[in-house]
DNA sequence: GACGGCTTGCGACAAGTGTCGCATATTAAC
DNA sequence: GTTAATATGCGACACTTGTCGCAAGCCGTC
């Protein structure tokens, strides 16, 4: 099984994210990625930290610079993120989750059309592999 | 409007909950609400802080004791969170999100028929108003 | 009126987080 | 070989967060 997951901050996941983005990237790519970016030494210390964390690794060295690669599948980190704020705040209910989404009009008929034929899709692949 | 939703901690929004659940509590029964709870004194800082922030407010004492209201709406700072975290992971996007959700199993054809009624009601009602 | 129990009000503290600056090392260019 | 750029490795710092302990106050009971 994959080891354990880190918990990560938020801007440690901001930064990650860029990093999934590109594959492959230094600390200056990710700086540049930024939105609205710190100083160069603060994205620094992050990805330095998501090292610690064992989010990230060093790949190899181009420019005198490292190529950092993530170790985490993206999948895996969203959902326990999405996990962590569905049992903080509905107990691990996806319904209620759901619902506000829909309320905030975060989600449209579209959407759930597309979600009911991928639930479709995967069900037949389920039934196959049975 | 109302005065811009205070950013909580885990385990605020956790206590929080419990409060809105009994619409008003005293710190000890919060903490007995608690799944795992901390030391008494813990719970009672949280409290504290959540006053601090403006989150919570005195109603009145009753037997010696204080008793708390959450001073924010719940659905408000549900979504509050729910688009914080939207925002980091996708963008503000609602749409991978809910994906995400059927793909964990978090969700399932009767949560999104339920949805989809929920929203033709809110539909009608919209057409209605307008 | 002293006692015991429960609340509160503070203070403290270790981790984690976001934020930087700076010395040192590496390297391309003169 | 000296210079200028730039990455890295550290260290530092203020704030937040989770966690308590303790002195003081309040109140019902004996």
């Amino acid at each position: 099984m994959p080891a354990a997951l880190p918990d990560l901050s938020r801007f440690e996941l901001q930064c990650l994210r860029r990093l999934w983005s590109r594959g492959e990237a230094t600390v200056r790519q990710l700086h540049a990625d930024l939105e609205d970016p710190p100083s160069y030494s603060t994205v620094r210390k992050i990805v330095e930290r998501l090292e610690e964390k064992g989010a990230v690794e060093r790949v190899r060295r181009e420019d005198r610079a490292w190529i950092y690669r993530s170790t985490v599948s993206a999948p895996a980190m969203i959902r326990k993120e999405i996990r962590r704020l569905m049992d903080l705040l509905f107990d691990g209910e996806g319904g209620p989750l759901v619902a506000h989404l829909a309320e905030m009009d975060a989600i449209d008929g579209e959407d759930l059309k597309a979600i009911e034929s991928q639930m479709k899709r995967a069900g037949r692949k389920a039934k196959r592999g049975s």
